[in-house]
DNA sequence: ATGAAAGCGCTAACAT
DNA sequence: ATGTTAGCGCTTTCAT
């Protein structure tokens, strides 16, 4: 191609990456060549010889790239990130610790610029070495274990104690929890905002029902029928996510309780307003989390030197018609 | 890091890449320096040099990956190239063509081994240099205009005709259609396939009320609205597309009309069959679209040479409520 | 304004 | 069984 063009490699090499000193005729000569050739620069040949070595892309971890709040959360960053010409490699996690590690080695290998990532092994510790040498690193959703980074998560506690606030000020007394795997920090989270906030309405949380580690729709169907044809049964019920509470949802229409009990659930979904009645949620901002870890991660590339910090997105209650049920006179 | 093991370069390599003709000696004293120093493969270095010089990295362009329907094909694909090895990189498209060019461009800067794209632009004939030159290209949910490749696809006009015949069946004569942009070859599609199935049962197909350039809920809302209040309404609705379908849920229930009108959507929602009544649908079946796509790019990378091909994968009629309505006696 | 030489981290080809 | 040399496509550094 320097051949083509009858100039150096080096004159190639301004003229594409736009470097001054480069007259317009020579310019003009290599652009000329470069079409005729349909040059494409090798980034990753550029990259390997670069200053700071950058490869213009970064890994990102999810639970998975085909659950909805993921999605969101990939899409935010996507458009972070490309515009400053950045790609992102997504994986999915699977719930799996074994393939977090597995994919953040496959992804160094590839010398992405940095990473964000839901952690979901037992502890972060392993990028420890990486980090310290100055892999810029983000955790999303939950803040990672036996390591200190940058995170950005929901206000897991807050939300949930908005959600038992609500039902409470609904008149309710008797409300239960249907929770997720409890090795799940969110999820434990979500469980003791909703705890404290009942006990600090001066109701008792000793005899809270709960019913926890409902992983999928059948079980958390399955827990809610039970809790709801015992004795002495909930008149309000706060589910943790999504797919529990679809299966609460599923529980209360067998029963005919759609319109009796009240329910409230963490995260939102789409048609949850189509529902009958209409499905009171906390919702999440994924596009926010998304956007916040992408830029917080293209300040550490950018060399940002402050100490790791936790950045809290707000939740927000939405009433749609099921978290203002009132409970039987 | 060969200094440190005191070796040969090449033998670091032999050790690394699992090559033969090392003693085992050897090996871990390599192993043994490869841990201390933290030592990571990289790729991009190697796959300058390597034979065919592969990247072991594909990319895959969407309409978004926000989309579920997206997502689910973005899944699959990560699943079935990650068994190779192989990352994905993916980027949304939001139907506008000048990104596509954008992102084919910039992915192959990244020398990707292959390119999995929804096609949005009006011609793909710019890629026809790359893919000549052995660029492995893999179409999904459209085929290309302008240039002949492997596609993967869902039978619209046969879904569509199958949402036809069921409503035709069940007695209704008076067939309506919402449809998405007229410049999406699979809205085309389903239209055809809709309108052909009707004259194939004998109705007449000049005065189907046909609505188009649908393109969210809000304005399918409108139009099937206006449908529904117009003189001689339709008795049975076929939505191309789930947004349309939403929107048309949305104005039966402000008609009280949920239950008095027939209702086929295509494309499967989640909690579909949780509305009142549930939502019959003509279901594609994303997994397979992308896993079939996968498959189809790795044969091209592995040098299948025969000549490009549509897939077709077929859609699936899901009866829960809506489409099983009767016309009026 | 332009170019030559060195070298990024690796693998292929060829010694030894 | 192991090492040496060259070179992938680029950018850096330093001449000219």
């Amino acid at each position: 191609m320097a051949a083509l063009a009858g100039v150096g490699i080096k004159t190639v090499s301004r003229v594409i990456n736009d470097e001054p000193g480069v007259s317009e005729a020579t310019r003009q000569k290599v652009l000329n060549a470069s079409r005729q050739l349909n040059y494409q620069l090798d980034m990753a040949a550029g990259s390997l010889r670069r200053a700071g070595r950058r490869t213009l892309s970064v890994g990102l971890l999810l639970p998975s790239v085909s659950n909805p709040f993921s999605g969101e959360i990939n899409r935010a960053i996507e458009d972070a990130l490309g515009a400053r010409g950045i790609a992102v490699f997504a994986a999915s996690l699977d719930d799996d610790p074994r393939r977090e590690q597995a994919i953040v080695t496959a992804f160094l290998g590839r010398r992405v610029d940095g990473l964000i990532l839901t952690p979901i092994a037992r502890s972060q510790a392993y990028v420890i070495p990486e980090h310290s040498r100055d892999l810029p690193l983000v955790f999303i959703d939950r803040e990672p274990v036996g390591m200190e980074a940058d995170a950005v998560v929901t206000d897991n506690a807050a939300g949930a104690a908005s959600a038992a606030a609500h039902l409470i000020s609904g008149g309710h007394t008797r409300l239960a929890y249907l929770g997720d795997r409890t090795d799940i920090q969110t999820a434990r989270e979500r469980r003791r905002g909703f705890v404290e906030e009942i006990g600090r309405h001066g109701i008792p949380t000793s005899t809270i029902p709960i019913r926890e580690n409902l992983h999928n729709e059948e079980s958390a169907r399955l827990a809610a029928l039970e809790l709801l044809t015992a004795e002495d049964p909930p008149t309000a019920i706060f589910s943790s996510q999504n797919l529990v509470t679809f299966g609460a949802m599923r529980a209360l229409r067998e029963l005919g309780l759609s319109n009796r009990v009240a329910l409230i659930g963490f995260d939102d979904f789409t048609l949850a307003d189509m529902m009958d009645p209409g499905v009171t949620v906390i919702a999440q901002h994924p596009e926010q989390i998304g956007k916040l870890a992408a830029e917080r991660l293209l300040a550490r590339i950018d060399g940002d030197e402050q100490p790791p910090r936790t950045y809290v997105v707000p939740s927000e209650l939405i009433q749609r018609g099921s978290g203002e049920i009132r409970p039987p006179a």
